[in-house]
DNA sequence: AGATTACTTTTGAAAGC
DNA sequence: GCTTTAAAAAGTAATCT
């Protein structure tokens, strides 16, 4: 009874590729690579396969953002390290790779009205304002994500480290707001 | 002994010295933005409860005068927007949003987000209208509410949007480009909300 | 008056200021 | 705290036709 039919937007991990980098050598053969060290001292890197973009670091450590799949940051990472291999770049083997955080969206097909929902969660639990933005602001402990709660029903689960975490935490919010008859 | 008083007093005097600059920055900006005492001194005492808790540390002073100032406002039921506190203030819209969040939060105010209602005096008398508008324009903020209309929307622009409609009914009309000026809107804005209004609410609009 | 583009909020890592 | 990346939600805003 709990099908929350969450959809994954993007996906955000960390790996380290090898022990350092020449940002300059990846910037010159990678088209596109974009690399200014005042401005941010990480290169950007962005590919079309499963759609992602990357920031390299001059230690080795790679971010990787944009999937939209927990799968699809092995598959993307794995090319990455493929093409530096091409370039004459060696990399670590099986680079551990670590999602550190997932936004996903949700709908519990009912409108809301948010300031019903403020007092029955504890103003001092929410944070919502609406003369700066539409979204409720809610923060959960277990699992430990933020959930934002639309006026339309929509919701915006941040924070999340696997797909599970906002699947429980759709529920919690879903639960929560029918207990206190607000859906 | 003689240095630890000596050091006490030295913090004693900054300390005073911080909380007068913070008092004058108080009034300095409520002067500006022309608040009654009420709102002056109800700002005080929030700021005073936030150096009791210390929560200046790592904050300006400007920023926690300015954050007091809108947190005020809002307590006594007449809100002033981040920009307009932004205006008199020496500090960004961002901090100043930022600040109220925390000493918000720190002292447990627990403010309802800001009504539309507590908007309409004020954008109706700088709009020179008068009661009978300010009633209609209430009676439709109400109506607005009990039809989840108000939800997520920015309060200046729904106040805005029912004080337009309620000047057209009341046959004292004010054109959208002066219910926005006041407002601090965009006429886009005024648009969009008064005819969801208008619309769900069965209102007719005869220009 | 539209249409477009863009910014508001949240999350997280990276290295450095 | 900031800088950079990506992404959704819905409202508001700036700019162009």
């Amino acid at each position: 009874m709990s099908e929350s039919s969450i959809k994954i937007e993007n996906v955000v991990a960390s790996t380290k590729l090898a022990e350092e980098f020449d940002l300059t050598v990846i910037e010159s053969e990678f088209e596109g690579a974009e690399y200014n060290k005042q401005k941010f001292p990480g290169l950007v890197y962005r590919v079309s396969d499963p759609k992602a973009a990357f920031l390299v670091f001059t230690s080795g450590k790679v971010v990787c953002t944009g999937t939209k799949n927990v799968a699809d940051v092995h598959t993307v990472v794995g090319n990455l390290a493929k093409k530096l291999n091409s370039i004459g770049i060696k990399t670590i083997e099986d680079p551990q790779i670590t999602v550190q955080n997932i936004v996903a969206s949700a709908d519990l097909h009912t409108i809301l009205n948010l300031n019903a929902i403020a007092i029955g969660l504890g103003l001092e639990n929410i944070e919502y304002e609406p003369e700066q933005f539409p979204g409720l602001v809610y923060r959960i402990d277990e699992p430990k994500v933020v959930v934002l709660i639309f006026s339309s029903g929509k919701l915006v689960v941040a924070g999340g480290k696997s797909p599970e975490d906002c699947e429980r935490s759709v529920e919690v919010v879903r639960q929560q707001l029918d207990s206190m008859g607000l859906l | 002994r003689l240095r630890k008083w000596q050091r006490r007093i030295r913090v004693s005097n900054a300390t005073e010295r911080n909380l007068a600059f913070a008092l004058s920055e108080l009034d300095r900006m409520a002067s500006a933005l022309g608040l009654p005492r009420t709102v002056r001194e109800t700002a005080a005492v929030v700021y005073r409860k936030a150096v009791d808790k210390n929560l200046i540390r790592g904050r300006s002073i400007e920023g926690v005068a300015a954050a007091a100032l809108y947190a005020a406002c809002r307590q006594c039921s007449v809100p002033r927007t981040l920009d307009e506190i932004e205006e008199v203030s020496r500090v960004s819209r961002k901090e100043i949003g930022r600040t109220y969040r925390f000493i918000s939060r720190e002292l447990a105010l627990k403010l309802m987000p800001t009504s539309p209602i507590d908007y309409v005096p004020r954008f109706c008398s700088g709009l020179n209208l008068k009661g009978e508008v300010q009633s209609k324009s209430v009676e439709i903020l109400r109506q607005a509410s009990e039809k989840e209309l108000t939800s997520g929307r920015g309060p200046t622009g729904v106040a805005a949007a029912a004080i337009y409609i309620a000047s057209i009914l009341c046959g004292e009309r004010r054109t959208q480009r002066e219910v926005a000026d006041v407002a601090g809107v965009t006429e886009v804005t005024i648009r969009n909300r008064y005819k969801e209004l208008a619309e769900e609410l069965d209102i007719e609009i005869i220009l």
